[in-house]
DNA sequence: AATTCGGGGGC
DNA sequence: GCCCCAGAATT
């Protein structure tokens, strides 16, 4: 399919002119326009990977009052960083954060494209997101937004990442490309939403092909997804939900939080074994079963199993310690036997 | 080119 | 229950 016939004149100037009206009021986009502070700029677009803009609003109040500067980010130890981060997800986005802020401290802010990207952690849409909002360099983003409103726009069902890159690059109003930039990513955050479009209020619809089309959702196709593995582990809970024997994660999943020591079950290996193994690894005691937990993670769908231990193993202090959304739900079991909520407290999870 | 990495919003 | 979210790193 081909767009609609598009005077780019015509069109840049018609959607900036919506975003000069109806574009957000967002705390990061302070100062003036592609002169923006390279610090606040940078840490809101790592904080909103994959992550929607209402959620990390509140995130981003607590990381720049954590860390002002990013002088106090790199002097900060890593697990404050991640405690900042808990609950937020993917959290090698915090790590890099913390690396980048490290080699920013002693070599002062990139100024462009190519130096953003040398950065742990930035790539393509971020270097482009912050060398247009803080140093007014001509560089188009690419993320899902721009994705869906140039699919939409264009009639391409399937478009690939090289294909929506040339055609923002192509679009992209070099006078004011910041503005460009977010003007796309508001259009595409508050009217060309996934599954609710509202086209009437669209300063595109006028060049829209997938509106010409009657099926506007139809563009794009949906992305093909990796199907979730159903995974079972065992977790000790040593201490209560003040103090607990708690590990650092390490490797990709979850990686440097904290977390109860904890044992995935292997091909063909029983709940018993596994937790054996477990208790054999710490040093430990298993007491009795606290209950199940479940939990998703997009890739994945965990049962955890939850033991009562015993051991003599240091305890920290849960409530400082940087966890993820699977800990606090075992450590919540506990909670709620406590407050005897349950008569028979074997199930927590809110589908089984 | 495919997978992996969290957690929640919105329908 | 499904698709998505201001993506990047790894394989």
């Amino acid at each position: 399919m081909t767009a609609i016939s598009t005077p780019l004149p015509e069109l840049r100037a018609a959607l900036l002119a919506w975003f000069d009206s109806a574009g957000r009021d967002l705390p990061w986009r302070l100062g003036t326009e592609g002169q923006r502070d390279p610090y606040r700029v940078w840490v809101a677009e790592i904080l909103l990977q994959q992550t929607q803009v209402a959620r990390g609003l509140h995130y981003y109040d607590r990381f720049l009052e954590a860390f002002p500067t990013v002088q106090a980010l790199a002097e900060a130890p890593i697990h404050e960083v991640l405690k900042a981060w808990e609950g937020c997800g993917y959290y090698a986005r915090a790590r890099n954060l913390h690396r980048a802020a490290k080699l920013i401290a002693a070599d002062g802010f990139p100024g462009n494209y190519d130096g953003w990207l040398a950065l742990p952690g930035v790539g393509p849409y971020t270097a482009a997101a912050v060398a247009s909002l803080a140093h007014g360099e001509a560089r188009a983003v690419n993320d899902g937004n721009v994705r869906r409103v140039l699919a939409r726009l264009y009639g391409q069902a399937q478009p690939t990442d090289a294909w929506i890159g040339a055609r923002a690059d192509a679009l992209l109003d070099a006078a004011r490309p910041g503005a460009w930039n977010e003007a796309v990513m508001d259009l595409g955050a508050t009217v060309c939403t996934p599954r609710a479009p509202r086209c009437p209020e669209c300063p595109l619809a006028a060049w829209c092909a997938a509106l010409a089309s009657g099926t506007p959702t139809a563009f794009p196709a949906p992305k093909v997804r990796t199907a979730v593995r159903a995974v079972e582990a065992v977790a000790l809970l040593i201490g209560d939900g003040h103090a607990a024997v708690l590990e650092r994660r390490e490797g990709k999943l979850l990686g440097g939080l904290m977390g109860l020591p904890m044992l995935e079950l292997g091909p063909d290996e029983t709940l018993q074994g596994t937790l054996e193994k477990l208790c054999c690894r710490l040093g430990a005691r298993s007491g009795e079963l606290l209950g199940q937990v479940s939990h998703s993670m997009t890739h994945r769908q965990i049962t955890l199993h939850v033991y009562a231990g015993t051991s003599d193993l240091p305890r920290q202090i849960v409530a400082t310690a940087a966890l993820s959304k699977l800990d606090h739900k075992a450590l919540g079991l506990l909670r709620t036997r406590q407050q005897g909520l349950f008569a028979e407290p074997l199930m927590q999870s809110s589908s089984v």
